[in-house]
DNA sequence: TAGATTGTTAATCGATTAACAATC
DNA sequence: TAGATTGTTAATCGATTAACAATC
């Protein structure tokens, strides 16, 4: 029993979230279908119903899914009935972008501390948040219990930083950085780079 | 022959080549392996060679790959042998964050137009450039021949500047409005959105 | 030569799809 | 009831890995 759930299936499953709020939010009619969803994911309503089976039997035959009630079943398998502190590494462009961004908070996360080593910005205000030196980066993910943290410094900083954040306590790491980032079992890794997603694309093209 | 190549494996492309460019600038050493490769990216060595196969023999038995050959070849497989010119679609903080971010061109990609809805933008620059309306993404696009594209809209707004730069030309979009965005076949869309790599990797903690 | 490493084959492993009984 | 849709099984499809002959 319980076997293993495949990261690729884990993975969709934050898709498919998105994708019945947006429902929630377009329709006024609480059900859908395996085959609605996929329709709008452009995936198979197969594949649909062969993930959600992981984790239990959430529909009813002839009638779908009530998407309210898968909505907090994700929640839940996803552990998004909570709101995850967050910390962000790194106070540049991005840095800021993300500081300033309101769409963590209504999904699950919210950066609530800004760190940098350029000591000509710490101290300013970003969002409300002061951003400090990273010396105290270690006593902030301890007093608090972080456990998810944004990288978004230059590559050259990132593995260090990396290998500070986990010693620091922290089990989920998303990276701007472009680069491979080292780190050992039980922490997870994401990894966001403009580049290597376009680069994927111009193969396509001529 | 030239049996289709799967697009798994084109994705892992620009991640070696990536890699590639580190050790070109790490090391003086003008060749590597797949083993060595492989290690510094978390990925097998026989993955690497199986990859590499599908486009052709780049190395040599004994004594590996030729760094510098390899990155060309790469390069030339993801058509990399040019600077793609990029339009950029919404000047907010993340727009505006990669407006400035230098790490495109170096590796193949440059923003070189901005637009957006918004008056009160039209008109200010951005590292150089002037915030355009979207009235003029068109002939923008149709005059330079542009083929790429990177949306920093709200979701709400995404689905229709999608239809909008297909119908102009464009062939690849990478977008970071957190929606699946709908498109013909022969159009590549690219997806980043933070909270669903963050929703994935809060799967697995406590 | 001896050691190292490739490119490739065959075996294994895993993911997707098609189909359908069950049932709302 | 008739139509719709689930959850699941088995079949198919595809990707990864292990192993090794070839050879630098």
């Amino acid at each position: 029993m319980a076997t293993e759930i495949p990261d690729i299936v884990i993975g969709r499953l934050p898709i498919y979230l998105r994708e019945l709020r947006r429902l929630q939010a377009e329709h006024d009619k609480l059900t859908t279908s395996s085959h609605e969803l996929g329709e709008r994911l452009g995936i198979s309503s197969a594949q649909i119903r062969k993930d959600l089976s992981h984790f239990g039997e959430f529909g009813k035959q002839g009638t779908g899914y009530h998407i309210g009630y898968l909505v907090d079943q994700l929640c839940q398998i996803l552990h998004l009935d909570q709101v995850w502190p967050v910390v962000l590494v790194g106070a540049g462009s991005l840095g800021t972008a993300l500081a300033y961004y309101d769409g963590f908070r209504p999904r699950g996360f919210e950066i609530r501390w800004i760190f940098d080593t350029d000591p000509s910005k710490i101290g300013h205000e970003i969002n409300g948040m002061c951003i400090q030196a990273i010396s105290e980066l270690e006593e902030t993910i301890a007093r608090h219990k972080i456990a998810v943290a944004i990288i978004a410094t230059p590559a050259s900083a990132a593995q260090e930083v990396t290998d500070f954040l986990i010693e620091s306590g922290i089990k989920a790491i998303l990276s701007y950085a472009p680069l491979h980032l080292s780190a050992p079992a039980g922490v997870h890794i994401s990894y966001s780079d403009p580049v290597t997603e376009l680069q994927r694309m111009t193969y396509y093209l001529g």
